[in-house]
RNA sequence: GGCGCUAUCGUCUAACGGUUAGGACGGAGCCCUCUCAAGGCUUAAAUACGGGUUCGAUUCCCGUUAGCGCUACCA
């Protein structure tokens, strides 16, 4: 029975390196028939917020992948004690009643004594008792086999068979003294309550996996299988921070932006992975038959991003790949909200026109917004009217063309083919190369150079539209 | 400081100890073309450094360097 979790602390968004670990962990469980189990780790009261929590929730939505079953730890306080108790009882932890020492600068890091706090270990049970039924305050410690230095040892399925002497492993805490069990006991709690198979997070606990294992060893129960992530860097090698590194490596920025929530997935999976067959472009499904372990890269990988492009080109490369392989419904739905939101207003039926013309010109749906406007707005935005003049032409070329234009647009039938027939022939007419004609036309109608083609915009755009705008160009050009 | 992990093109990565070190993104160039895209073709670009082991190291071992992580009553 394979069961796997993704447990985040509500303390910050959801962001893109927490994101690929719900997603291996997805993946891994998909791949092998077993559960994917969602845990809240809000073991610490203190950075807790709901707003984070939201955040949480909302990336792992758009992700759109789901989970079986849902823990919140602050619901489990009572067996994270029991189970605390236990350990306590067996005598494999003791109560440490040194203050909190809030200046970790002033411990001594190179003495031996940075393992524990001396007096407390050795402290007698009498005294604990009484110092404990007094009311003075503890924290509750692991008490690490001392006496004959051995080697902590657990086969982590990325980063192969690890060891580390208890010589190098502190007594760490299981208890606060207010009574909540710290991230390591109440994670081990329920990752043995829960029955976690397999523990698959970021290489960042690879270290306390050794606490992790001797804590398991002290419940009694045989520790799951680990398997640790590379971490997610930024460019400049320092690790994602909101702070540091902005919106940037927050899932929801990502779909803000129009990211497909699959584009975004098969990038991420991409990074600290592959599937050894040089494919990147990849189904949900061949995500799923291609994921293992064995793929897993060991070295940290660095996401690419920087001030001017905010998103890691592959990133957006792989969004603009899924966006064209999309058939048009499918994509006229997922642009339709971000035209509504640029534009005030996009019928969904004069969307459908528009998709297949922006479809392999648009890499977020986000750009939607610069590429489709004259497509939505009213009154076009004010250009510059040395924009209708043509390649190797002049104004009056450029005034010929669209009185041409005028013309044969009010009689010509408004097809694809109707209009390429009666533009081409009108071009041979004014002895002007098509591009010379087909530009001001661009322009007037348009507002810019750079544009879809120019029968099937003008064919949606209409007659109407079309001729009026036309009509504000010879103005334009007539103003000269 | 201690302990742990890591090191292939700018980035993501591939390569049973034997390859002209492969692919992708991005870059450059060409083609196609009514503009922009898309597409096609071509091209530049890497095994951190030093020692071993071996007939032969990107690959195995050691060291150096660099980066990252842990070293909290954070997770």
């Amino acid at each position: 029975m394979l069961r796997v979790r993704f447990a985040p602390s509500p303390t910050g968004y959801l962001h893109i390196g927490s994101a690929r670990t719900f997603i291996f962990n997805w993946l891994y469980a998909r791949h092998n028939g077993g559960t994917v189990i969602l845990r809240i780790d809000d073991t610490d009261v203190e950075r807790n917020s709901q707003q984070s929590l939201d955040s949480i929730f909302e990336g792992l939505k758009w992700l759109d992948l789901g989970w079986d079953e849902f823990y919140r730890q602050s619901d489990r306080l009572d067996l994270h004690r029991q189970l605390t108790q236990v350990i306590f009882d067996k005598g494999l932890a003791y109560r440490d009643f040194t203050p909190a020492q809030a200046d970790i600068e002033d411990k001594p890091r190179d003495a031996a004594t940075w393992l524990y706090n001396p007096g407390a270990r050795e402290m007698s049970q009498e005294e604990s008792d009484r110092r404990a039924a007094a009311g003075e305050p503890f924290v509750i410690r692991f008490r690490v086999p001392r006496e004959t230095a051995e080697d902590v040892r657990f086969n982590d399925a990325v980063y192969g068979p690890q060891s580390k002497s208890t010589a190098d492993i502190e007594d760490f805490a299981l208890l606060r003294s207010n009574g909540v069990p710290t991230y390591h006991m109440a994670s081990c709690a329920d990752d043995a309550d829960i029955r976690i198979s397999h523990i698959i997070r970021g290489q960042d606990h690879l270290t306390n996996t050794f606490k992790h294992v001797l804590i398991f060893r002290a419940l009694g129960v045989e520790p799951p299988q680990f398997a640790h992530l590379p971490l997610l860097i930024a460019p400049d090698g320092s690790k994602l921070s909101k702070r540091k590194h902005g919106p940037v490596v927050s899932v929801t920025t990502y779909r803000d932006a129009g990211f497909l929530a699959h584009a975004f997935v098969n990038f991420v999976c991409l990074l600290g992975w592959s599937p050894k067959n040089d494919r990147d472009r990849m189904s949900r499904q061949e995500l799923v038959d291609a994921f293992g372990f064995e793929g897993v890269n060991r070295a940290n990988a660095t996401i690419n991003f920087s001030d001017a492009d905010p998103f890691d080109p592959k990133a957006v490369w792989l969004n603009a790949e899924t966006i064209r392989g999309m058939a048009i419904p499918d994509l006229c739905r997922e642009v339709l909200p971000f035209a509504e939101r640029a534009f005030g207003a996009a019928p969904a039926d004069k969307m459908l026109r528009v998709t297949p013309l922006i479809q392999e010109r648009i890499k977020l749906l986000g750009d939607v917004a610069t590429v489709a406007d004259f497509f939505f707005v009213r009154e076009l935005a004010p250009y510059d009217v040395a924009e209708l003049i043509p390649q190797k032409g002049d104004l009056a070329m450029a005034r010929r063309a669209l009185e041409s234009a005028q013309r044969i647009l009010a009689g010509a039938e408004f097809t694809h083919d109707g209009l390429d027939a009666a533009l081409r022939a009108g071009a041979q007419e004014l002895k002007v190369k098509a591009g010379q004609m087909f530009q001001p036309i661009r322009v007037a109608v348009c507002g810019r150079k750079n544009a879809p083609p120019l029968f099937e915009t003008l064919e949606t755009l209409g007659r109407e539209t079309c001729l009026e705008r036309i009509a504000k160009a010879i103005e334009m050009l007539e103003k000269q």
